[in-house]
DNA sequence: ATCGCTGCAAAAATTTTGCAGGTAA
DNA sequence: TTACCTGCAAAATTTTTGCAGCGAT
């Protein structure tokens, strides 16, 4: 059984996971983890840059706890071509990988649950001998109010 | 039945496309599509740059091409989330759709001829009404030399 | 009181754009 | 000749880095 959920679980999270390596949890850190769990698809750092109430927070700390969020695993990069990295809080449900939709013509993010199926990837790994292979899967077409 | 391919029918492809549009063939654009049918793996504007001989082309060149050879459906855009465009020729016969298995270590890059089967991609686009979709699927690992 | 973190500013890296002159058709 | 293209330079974007001071533990 999972824990239950409730709203402070993210920064609890974070926590833990800063404990473990010695970093701290501060204010940047966690209202960047909030902003990110109000939204469902992923935003970029200028996204969050943006929304931060006045008295913000500098672009480059963003940059900085992106990169440290991703690496404790509680953010992950997704990139639709675009030159654009946008984050996404992992769900801490399940493993959480999902991939999205999204709107050639309008950005618009639909997240899909559908996945690469994995005896395929396994099968793409074992021909080429690679370990730990995982993959990255993004829709692009025209969403019905663009059509 | 496809027509044969000889060395030249990159350049007489290019011709054709460009004509249509009222573009014109020049050596910049001749020598992006060599340089790119001399690799496998995608290249970036920066790796193409690196290849001109002496006299070269300048880099807004290539990205001005490169634009507007993807425009022509000529090359296709790779994105491995590095935030650098990469491209790669399109391969005439068939569709050429294809991905890439890219090793975490050491970058290197195995074309995969595995796809994202047909049959789930009409299901997402009929289930979220897009018309037009396509996807992007990229495969990581860490590769045997790296291992 | 540490050591890590942040803001600020500067730099780096990738890509785009303006313009004057050159070139394919 | 007439657009279109190219090189050069400057600018725009996104991201990274250095450093002094602040702040979590």
């Amino acid at each position: 059984m999972k824990k239950h959920s409730h709203r402070h679980e993210k920064e609890s999270d974070l926590t833990d996971c800063l404990r473990q390596k010695a970093r701290r949890v501060t204010g940047p850190r966690l209202a960047i983890l909030r902003l990110l769990a109000e939204r469902r698809s992923p935003m970029s750092s200028k996204d969050l840059f943006a929304r931060f109430d006045a008295g913000g927070c500098d672009l480059a700390t963003i940059y900085r706890s992106l990169h440290l969020l991703e690496e404790l695993g509680l953010v992950k990069r997704f990139d639709f071509g675009d030159n654009i990295g946008r984050y996404e809080l992992v769900a801490s449900e399940a493993d959480g990988h999902h991939h999205h939709l999204v709107c050639t013509r309008c950005s618009g993010v639909v997240e899909i649950d559908d996945c690469f199926p994995e005896e395929l990837e396994r099968k793409i790994s074992r021909r080429n001998g690679f370990k730990s292979v995982t993959h990255k899967l993004e829709f692009f077409g025209v969403c019905p109010r663009c059509q």
